[in-house]
DNA sequence: GCGATGCTTCGGTGAAAGCCGAAGCATTCG
DNA sequence: CGAATGCTTCGGCTTTCACCGAAGCATCGC
């Protein structure tokens, strides 16, 4: 049964608040020292090193030594989309009640953020929304589909390379549901590369110490040029 | 930051080995009682009752009476496929060693099984293999799309209604990796409906008390003849 | 080198939670 | 109406584990 075992201590490692709060630091692809991930869980290195073992022995994320630091990331796409599932679930619930805004360190992550490779909050929505009006991209549940329109476009903008491909569609796109924004933003291959291209254009910088993205006037015009999305600068 | 700590409840409410069977149990999207339950944990009724009362607190399943019984089932397809993505950490690590194969009792899952609301283990990735080899979807990663010649045999085989769709391809299917055998298997709407008429025109049968199907002498013709499988019936 | 920094290991404490036996409600069946 | 069945609540036992202070290694900067 897949050892069900197996399952509870996999889901026991992450069923912990300081272990939930570093692994969802962790959500934004980003390697962290034992010292960044001990001030997010607001708890002592010693305690955080002992959780970061734990989570390395279950397969959770990996460490990389480099100097006197220790570099902690997920160990993979998996994990991350693990990590959102439960994501969803925890915010879903909260559907009835209007999530809590908590300030403005809050608005920045609604803003504009990462999910471990892909855009997400209101920028990674509005682009979804933008190629689903246009027909690039068709989302039904927890389905998408890149269309042979949206295919050309994509290559036109350099975001996706294809070789020659007979079909008109390519199955690259995932949905993801938004937990700040309760619709689905673009995962997959597609969100990946789109991130990619937005962060190697500078149409958005990592905010240090966050996962949240600042928007560059830059990305102002980039993203009104590229899917017509506009959004508010910062 | 959809507040790490309810993440932590969920994953905790899954990481300890009773429940993980539980729910592991449940997976198969139908309903079992209190006393099922327990015994699949291999604990007193006593017990699981406290079990399900925190899962259900959580909001993982939900339960309904029914005379002296109390049905539980899992809360929603989100919780399934939280659960799914976590099956598949707990399956992939094992990647080195092979997975021990454990009695016939496994055999049987191995052979067919309900993942939720599809069919998974080896009919549900053999067939996942023949619509992917006669170019009916195209798996990639994460991804995975019906082409409009797949949507065309869907509607033929009276698998999928669809109305009148300008576009050749709609998402509707997602793909899904096989603990048992890792490789994907198709979920999403196509999923549900390839599994929902499997069970409809009795090419399967469900086993009670696991999630096992046995493939009827009909299915074995009706997975030949609708998608060029042939598997051993039992 | 020597001190500072980053991280881990060790030991002890306290709280949380899993487990079962026993007992208590409901519902159903004879 | 009892007796049986399905499930829950209560009480007490035991184990697990999160936490921190103190101490021990490495690595870096001066």
């Amino acid at each position: 049964m897949a050892t069900s075992n197996r399952i509870a201590e996999i889901a026991a490692a992450v069923g912990e608040p300081a272990r939930a709060a570093m692994l969802a630091a962790l959500m934004d692809g980003r390697a962290l020292t034992a010292t960044e991930l001990a001030e997010v869980a607001a708890i002592t290195a010693q305690t955080a090193s002992g959780h970061l073992a734990r989570l390395a022995t279950v397969g959770l994320i990996s460490a990389e030594k480099q100097g006197r630091h220790r570099y902690h990331r997920l160990a993979s796409a998996e994990v991350a989309r693990m990590i959102e599932s439960v994501m969803q679930i925890a915010g879903g619930v909260t559907l009835a009640r209007p999530l809590p805004r908590t300030g403005p360190r809050d608005a920045a992550l609604r803003q504009a953020r990462t999910c471990y490779d892909h855009l997400a909050g209101a920028l990674g929505v509005s682009i979804a929304d933008a190629l689903r009006a246009s027909g690039a991209v068709e989302i039904e549940g927890d389905a998408a589909a890149l269309s042979k329109a949206g295919r050309a476009q994509m290559q036109a903008l350099g975001i996706l390379q294809f070789g020659a491909d007979p079909r008109g569609t390519r199955p690259v796109c995932r949905p993801c549901l938004d937990w700040s924004e309760r619709r689905p933003h673009l995962a997959g291959a597609l969100g990946a590369a789109i991130c990619a291209h937005a962060l190697d254009q500078a149409w958005v910088r990592r905010r240090p110490g966050t996962r949240a993205l600042e928007i560059t006037p830059a990305g102002r015009i980039g993203f009104r040029q590229a899917f017509g999305v506009e959004m508010r600068a910062g």
